[in-house]
RNA sequence: GUGCUCGUAGCUCAAUUGGAUAGAGCGUCGGCCUCCGAAGCCGAAGGUUACAGGUUCGACUCCUGUCGAGCACGCCA
């Protein structure tokens, strides 16, 4: 149960609503509930007379004073009258000092106020989408990180969830890679194959595989004759001999042919352990039971083609069998979806529809959540609508699962363009968080000289983890964001490090109290007898801050947006910031208010290191 | 050409999904450590929310148009 004020009041002015006007007959209204900006409109508003009263031909003030006249929040809010009614008819809400303490005990009590709305329901989260024989670099960076923090999310939200690491496993080009090393067997055997090697070889493929396919486009672009086009084919040959033989390769890994599996099998493993090394780096929950490759669907592909054509969605379009989206209720795509090429081959969109009917028909998901780049966003339209139309989202009980696409924008470069290295390499993800590191080593023993080496070093990773998870987080997911370091590692402003700081604070707190007056000062059963400090201002401020917690938790798991999460995590930094410089806790006149204070920097720390574990970020002690 | 996303303080970003006087951080200026970690706190300056209309009690948010930016546009993934 949601414990949250927000959520009491929320229930209350529903119940006050539907008591004051009957003629709803209980229609679901919202009632516009929420904290209040500023505090001299008290500490909570209701927003719903205005739009109410319009519907029901009332003056905005007469819906809130009849809504005033039907609450009931005498236990937990200062009275509600028609004098609580302010402007066109805001109803403003302030809470009894006593109940602030109470809503304070029961969050502490209950799962600190986060609702439970998945209901133990499976939510599934696409994330990471490393290829093989590719290092995991900048692109993949946002898929792990995101997606990750809205995995922890909605389990965090009672959300039973399955992550799905969708690897690129099938493609052409994992085939050239394959043909390339049963060619050419690396150097010091196969056990001493590195990512690195593979990262080379699939290059060297893909060049020659865009060379063939540049070559074979500027002679139909040029409409030149079949000799003109005999020569330049033989120019482009040693390219295409390459395409035929990776062909031909595909086509007997396809087939499980145990040499080629083989092969095949050793890039899997290389790949996976060095990209799953970087996601435990990242403090990313990506584990090999999560990976679930493109070509786990390969048998699948067929049969749903056949079943999309045999019912009519699919028809044949110049060689290739297309869905087309272009009714209403299908979105009015204009773009047909490609389900299978001329040549017969499946594509990737007809990977995702598998996927889709496997995850919610076979695995039961409710929620489908892609962390994926936005400039899929046409495609993910595309085989949402077709797999829609196929019924393949449908669950056994007839209700539709949601489909939803997390999409997030680019990382860009100082210049505003694509983040590249100087040479227009990609960035790997390994050499970001070592430079991370370095810089917040260099910090770290700036700062804090007295830290051991050894401690030093596993706070600098942990420090470097915050900055680049909460810069990612941090801004609204379909933004792009320009990589900087400089401003990601500070210790100061709107950052990882600072959060870190804040819990760091707390910690010592903690630490210290002990210290001075044992371990049973800070007991919880000790702790628990004290009541909860709401009488200074920045006590109450503190409070109100640590109440929105369970709402913006479920707000961030409806919403697929973690910086809400990050905002709020920077407010109660904020929050305890003020508290800390204007309330002494261990220097408190006396042992009660010491302990009724401690209690409060207890409860903080709790719901601070909470949501810094749903980012991602780990928590420290010192730093 | 069509579609998607976006345009907010000098810079980087928010804004309770239509709510009250648009808020933070960085930077600038001014205060605050004999006291719990100053990596902090308090205060000041900084805005025609790209522009023009429209919808209504109320618009950064919704609708239309203009300008500007990025991205994507059936047989790659």
């Amino acid at each position: 149960m949601a414990r949250d004020p927000a959520s009491i009041l929320r229930q209350r002015f529903v119940e006050a609503i539907a008591l004051a006007f009957p003629q709803l007959g209980g229609e679901a209204i919202d009632p516009g509930v929420g904290p209040s900006r500023a505090a001299q409109h008290g500490d909570f508003q209701c927003n719903a007379a205005m739009a109410l009263g319009k519907r029901l031909g009332l003056s905005p003030r007469e819906a809130a004073a009849r809504i005033v006249g039907a609450l009931r929040a005498g236990d937990l809010a200062e009275p509600v009258t028609e004098g609580s009614i302010a402007g066109p008819g805001f109803i403003n809400v302030t809470l009894r000092p006593g109940a602030l303490a109470g809503l304070l005990e029961e969050m502490e009590r209950d799962g600190l106020g986060v609702p439970n709305a998945g209901g133990g329901r499976l939510a599934v989260v696409d994330l990471c989408g490393v290829n093989l024989a590719k290092q995991m670099h900048v692109g993949h960076l946002r898929s792990t990180v995101i997606g990750d923090t809205l995995a922890r999310v909605l389990g965090r939200t009672g959300w039973r969830v399955l992550r799905q690491n969708h690897v690129g496993d099938w493609g052409l080009p994992i085939a050239m890679v394959t043909a390339r090393l049963m060619d050419e067997p690396p150097a010091g055997g196969p056990d001493r194959l590195t990512l690195d090697d593979l990262d080379r070889a699939y290059r060297a493929a893909q060049r020659a595989c865009e060379a063939d396919e540049a070559g074979l486009a500027a002679a139909r672009r040029w409409g030149m004759g079949p000799k003109a086009l005999g020569e330049l084919e033989a120019q482009v040959s040693g390219a295409r001999e390459l395409s035929e033989r990776a062909r031909a390769v595909l086509v007997r890994l396809q087939q499980h042919e145990p040499g080629v599996m083989a092969v095949w099998e050793r890039i899997r493993d290389v790949t996976m352990s060095a990209c799953l090394a970087v996601c435990a780096r990242l403090n990313a929950e990506v584990l090999p039971e999560h990976s679930a490759g493109e070509s786990a669907y390969g048998p699948d592909l067929a049969g749903v083609v056949e079943d999309l054509r045999g019912r009519g969605l699919a028809v044949e379009d110049d060689g290739a069998l297309v869905v087309r989206l272009d009714a209403p209720q299908d979105g009015a795509i204009r773009e047909p979806l490609v389900v299978r090429k001329r040549d017969g081959a499946f594509l990737y969109a007809t990977t995702d529809i598998a996927a889709v009917r496997h995850r919610v028909q076979r695995l039961g998901a409710r929620r489908v959540v892609y962390a994926v780049d936005a400039r899929q966003g046409l495609h993910f339209r595309q085989f949402f609508a077709a797999a829609r139309r196929a019924g393949y989202a449908r669950l056994p009980d007839g209700s539709e699962a949601l489909l939803e696409h997390a999409a997030f924008g680019t990382i860009l470069g100082q210049d505003g363009r694509p983040f590249k290295t100087r040479s227009g390499e990609n960035v790997r993800l390994t050499d970001l968080l070592d430079q991370a590191q370095e810089r917040a080593a260099a910090t770290l023993r700036a700062k804090n000289p007295d830290l051991p080496p050894d401690e030093a070093a596993g706070i600098a990773r942990a420090v470097a983890v915050a900055a680049i998870r909460y810069a990612d987080l941090s801004t609204e997911r379909t933004r792009d964001y320009a990589f900087n370091l400089d401003r990601m590692v500070a210790f100061e402003g709107s950052t990882g490090p600072y959060l870190q700081y804040a819990a760091v604070r707390l910690a010592s707190i903690m630490r210290k109290a002990s210290e001075r007056h044992g371990a049973e000062a800070v007991a919880p059963a000790t702790l628990a007898a004290a009541s909860f400090p709401c009488a200074h201002p920045a006590e109450k401020a503190l409070a109100l801050t640590l109440l929105r917690f369970g709402d913006v938790v479920g707000q961030c798991a409806e919403s697929l947006e973690p910086h809400r999460l990050c905002q709020f995590a920077q407010d109660l930094a904020g929050s305890f910031s003020a508290f800390f410089d204007q309330c002494p806790v261990l220097g408190a006149e006396d042992a009660a208010l010491r302990t009724s204070r401690l209690r409060l920097c207890g409860l903080t720390r709790a719901v601070l290191a909470d949501c810094l574990t749903l980012l991602g970020i780990p928590v420290l002690d010192r730093m």
